[in-house]
DNA sequence: CGGATTTGACCCGCGC
DNA sequence: GCGCGGGTCAAATCCG
């Protein structure tokens, strides 16, 4: 088993300061963050998740995504209502700033239990897809050790359908993600449409849920044939608006390729521009305008896949020589250990430029404005 | 034609 | 032991 999340320890280090001294587990002391401030890209609201409550919400400047906060605790809680939360910010010099203590808010009985680390994974939305794509939150949770997969039966199990001894659906390791429904289209009888991220996922199965009025569909990976993950994804039945996609196991393989990563949710074929969708087409014609409009930066995303993603105002303020060459490699060291990679990065943005901008950029974070507006 | 999606059937964990 | 509900299979269908 791959230990792909950082232990918050190991993160705090890397931020230069020392963890927690108490030996009792401080669900508040866990979750602080290194001194030295991150920066968050100004917005006008307080971002939300689905409950209303605010989340960590980061921007990482080379890829333009999104990065998620993950805690650990029994996976099906998140989903409850008000469950938690992961993070808050406040202003701070025209910037907002992740102060050093996000606070953890438990809601009901909900307490976290366990370690938290944050920064620990990063999906990608597509502009389209969401209609603002900050607004994730990702969680993992386990009541053991970040770097353990959490599993009531010593270890993670594997999920072998159809095989007689092998239990499934007990305590498997879940991460449960909560990110904005994409606006409504048509995505073939269902209407649904589903967020890419950078894996290609293959649907196998849609079932009505009991209480819910939305199915549930069950997507696995298609990447590589015997990779195990595994993604359901169905709407908030309290929120329609959100998405609730729960990841389950872990791909036995490195990234994909663009071909593949493109390859997801929604049929997407970027060397196609012939008769596509309305959506989709309208998609690649927003992808076609930043790229006229990003440069190097675009250049970098389309020979790596990343082109749904990336924003033409945020040109990253990295210097060049400081780019990663590969950028999946810099994904993987991002996987291992994120925030002192970002850390050490840097993180901020370049504002767009003033005077000839259009309006629709003055809220980066509207990613429905962005795309609607090419 | 090949790959992805749909959808009903089947399997199985879990609660009672 | 039984039934419910969730997860998966696989044939049919869709689509580029």
């Amino acid at each position: 088993m791959e230990n792909d999340h950082g232990d918050l320890a190991d993160v705090v280090r890397a931020g230069g300061r020392s963890g927690p001294s108490n030996t009792e587990f401080d669900p508040v002391a866990e979750w602080q963050v290194p001194s030295e401030p991150v920066f968050v890209p100004t917005r006008t609201e307080t971002p939300t998740n689905s409950f209303g409550d605010p989340f960590l919400n980061l921007r990482d400047p080379l890829l333009n995504q999104y990065i998620g906060a993950e805690l650990f605790e029994g996976a099906e809680a998140m989903v409850a209502p008000a469950s938690m939360a992961v993070a808050s910010s406040s202003g701070h010099g025209g910037e907002e700033r992740l102060l050093a203590t996000p606070k953890v808010l438990t809601g009901g009985e909900q307490e976290i239990k366990g370690p938290c680390t944050i920064f620990s994974r990063v999906l990608q939305i597509s502009p389209v897809a969401g209609n603002r794509a900050g607004e994730m939150m990702m969680m993992k949770m386990s009541s053991g050790s970040i770097a353990e997969p959490v599993d009531n039966d010593g270890g993670v199990q594997i999920s072998s359908p159809r095989t007689p001894g092998i239990k499934r659906r007990k305590s498997q390791a879940k991460k449960v993600v909560c990110i904005p429904a994409p606006a409504a289209a048509s995505n073939r009888s269902s209407g649904e449409v589903v967020p890419s991220d950078l894996w290609a996922w293959r649907k196998y199965g849609q079932k009505p849920i009991k209480g819910s009025p939305y199915p549930r569909g069950y997507y696995r990976c298609s990447s590589s044939k015997g990779c195990s993950a595994r993604k359901q994804v169905e709407r908030c039945r309290t929120d329609p608006n959100m998405l609730v996609i729960t990841y389950t196991s872990e791909h036995n393989h490195p990234w994909p390729t663009q071909r593949n990563a493109l390859a997801g949710s929604i049929r997407f074929h970027p060397s196609k521009t012939a008769s596509r969708s309305s959506e989709e087409t309208q998609e690649a014609a927003t992808m076609s305008s930043e790229a006229d409009e990003m440069g190097k930066t675009t250049e970098q995303a389309e020979d790596t896949g990343f082109h749904q993603i990336i924003h033409p105002s945020y040109k990253p303020t990295i210097p060049e020589a400081d780019q990663p060459d590969d950028l999946f490699a810099y994904l993987a060291e991002l996987e291992a250990d994120p925030l002192s990679l970002i850390l050490s990065k840097g993180f901020t943005e370049t504002k767009p430029e003033e005077g000839g901008g259009d309006g629709s950029m003055d809220d980066p974070f509207n990613m429905l404005d962005w795309a609607g507006s090419s």
